[in-house]
DNA sequence: TCTTCGATTGTCT
DNA sequence: GACAATCGAAGAA
């Protein structure tokens, strides 16, 4: 089941620990790629000086504006991709990062987008996943509400609250406080052994 | 046009 | 733990 719109039509940081345990799917070829999300954070609105809407509307992060269930993706480093699903009402500017997920289908071609680097590193980072799912800039702005898309997040496993574990968002230190430290990362921490024997 | 720097990663020490 | 890679967006001039 594909997720709806409702689903990211709410607050940034509740879309973003609902994240968790859901699955992101990228059609390759007609063959699914992805995974199980177990690592987000939120980054909402322009007051949220960690969010790359706080200095206003740009050309860059024009999607985080639009409609929610939409992907905004975007470059930076030089080199890296990263994949954000905007949340809220449209002309609200705020959306989930994912940043990490347990591979589970489409194995092949991950190895081979990650070729040479060890199964537990393919999907572990907000780069590294986009790399590894072949997402880039060509799927920006994509409907993740599609049904006929070739990316979206649909139902996944159920995560016991317990599991879900919280901190402030990486790489923001130049973000004044109380951003710089209030905890929207929302993780499962991939040694859980529950968390493998839920997906097999 | 020029300068700065990033929601990161991989490599080397 | 430190740091280079790499380039486009954003802001200043």
């Amino acid at each position: 089941m594909i997720l709806e719109r409702t689903f990211y039509n709410r607050d940034v940081v509740e879309v973003s620990q609902d994240l968790l345990g859901k699955r992101l799917i990228h059609l390759v070829d007609g063959e699914r790629v992805g995974g199980i999300i177990i690592e987000t954070e939120a980054y909402d609105g322009e007051q949220d000086q960690a969010c790359h809407a706080r200095k206003g509307l740009t050309k860059r992060n024009a999607p985080m504006y639009g409609e929610p269930g939409h992907a905004y993706i975007y470059f930076t480093y030089g080199m890296h991709w990263l994949l954000n699903c905007v949340t809220g009402k449209t002309g609200y500017p705020a959306a989930v990062l994912i940043r990490t997920l347990i591979p589970t289908e489409g194995i092949a071609m991950i190895a081979e987008n990650r070729e040479g680097i060890h199964r537990k590193h393919w999907c572990d980072g907000p780069a590294k996943l986009t790399r590894a799912l072949g997402i880039d800039g060509e799927q920006n702005q994509a409907d993740l509400c599609n049904s006929s898309g070739e990316i979206w997040i649909e139902d996944g496993i159920t995560i016991p609250t317990s599991l879900i574990h919280t901190s402030p968002r990486i790489g923001i230190g130049y973000a004044a406080e109380p951003w710089r430290s209030i905890p929207w990362r929302f993780f499962i921490r991939d040694d859980s052994i529950s968390i493998n024997n839920l997906i097999q």
